[in-house]
DNA sequence: AAATAAATGTGAGTTAAATCACTTTTTTAT
DNA sequence: ATAAAAAAGTGATTTAACTCACATTTATTT
């Protein structure tokens, strides 16, 4: 397992140049790191939620029973704070969290994080500025999920994982095919059917779970019309 | 058209607990107390976002063009703010609000409002909480319209309606029929065929757009169910 | 008040995607 | 290495919801 040092972590450097130093301190030493094999539970749905997390390393999926099926609501990836709306929504969790690959996380005492945001402005505003354009992209999300024929939700997983997650046009999927249907919200067979309609049209290649995205313009006029 | 008083208004109530002396007087200073009628543009998706805005009396559908309609994001009653991710998440909005009874909303200087949430902290930290809160409400609503039938999403709607904006069993839909269809994500022949069912089976009463929910327990049931 | 436009309702036909049933492939455990 | 289990692929069938077409009602304008 590949660490990470403090001194390596986008966290670590914001607090430190936005903290006054006696909070910043005060930061680290009631804050734990914990490594997690690939697809090991960081936290779980309904659990009470007593930690800030911070990601920083590796590839995380969040995910919540719905009423007909475990939704996947999003894959990110370090560095980023991982359920800050859980941690400060509701003492419960309202989703759970698992890597998708071997992943190191900073578990930060709340309310320590919370006098770090009552004593430190510019801290909160940028707070403040991350939740904020996460809603704008979650809405906008949403909306692709509703609207979109599955071959462009699948096409937009794709893109996503290539452009955001692995930054390559080549990257192996973390997810089973029910995932990832649990992600663009169909079925099994389906997702099946559209990933070998993507391969046969040469917009992919394929092998299992390994993909190579050869026609991204194609590809992008899927994700738009489906 | 009702005037609220800034005495009256919660906003005003909590920044003057919140706030040192100066940065409210300050505050309300820099304000603008604007009425729009029933149906007028607030603000424009895509405009320059200029503005917090505080909705001090009335209720808003927030909305934005998605790859197929135009789809209803949220509708909100007062006091609450209208669209602080909007504000800032970007320079420019990523979503419409628009008035769906006579409303009153404040127009708070952006710079004056993070000079506020900098100076302070526990303004700031309500804020935080907000969105959080903000974001599990979202991520729930997403899951339910993906995963619920039809009629399940329209007994949700008005469920939602009954319960958190008019809190009482009878009220007037404040949407036609086609801007239903863009909240719950179908057709309007498809919303019409959803509450004549509804209407039919005795679970609720309806005449145009006045509704009465007349049996509870199976709306609930509908909602879960499908 | 009549004319026009907008909103709503409803039946019939169509379709995208779900479900079912089964096979094949891959992974994990013994 | 073999057996068992899990994951993935694929054809056939079903279905929920969409679209189309048109009738009816309600609201708006002249």
């Amino acid at each position: 397992m590949e660490t990470v040092k403090c001194n390596d972590c986008q966290m670590f450097k914001t607090a430190k140049k936005k903290l006054r130093e006696c909070d910043f301190d005060k930061l680290m030493q009631t804050s734990a790191n914990v490594s997690y094999k690939k697809n090991e539970i960081i936290f779980k749905e309904n659990a009470l939620s007593t930690n800030v997390i911070y990601l920083r390393h590796g590839i995380v999926k969040t995910h919540r029973q719905g009423p007909r099926w475990e939704q996947i609501l999003s894959i990110i990836k370090a560095p980023c704070y991982l359920g800050l709306p859980t941690t400060f929504g509701d003492k419960v969790n309202h989703y759970s969290a698992t890597s998708l690959v071997a992943t190191d996380v900073c578990f930060i005492n709340i309310s320590v994080f919370k006098e770090l945001i009552t004593n430190n402005g510019s801290f909160a505003y940028d707070l403040i500025i991350y939740l904020s354009k996460k809603e704008l992209v979650h809405f906008k999300k949403c909306m692709n999920r509703t609207q979109k024929n599955l071959l462009g939700r699948v096409a937009d997983l794709l893109i996503y994982l290539s452009d955001n997650i692995f930054e390559n046009k080549l990257f192996e999927i973390p997810l089973t095919r029910e995932e990832i249907s649990n992600y663009v919200d169909t079925s099994r067979e389906s997702v099946s059917r559209a990933l070998t309609e993507l391969k046969n049209d040469k917009i992919i290649e394929m092998v299992g779970r390994d993909i190579k995205i050869i026609d991204r313009k194609r590809l992008d006029f899927i994700s738009k019309n489906g």
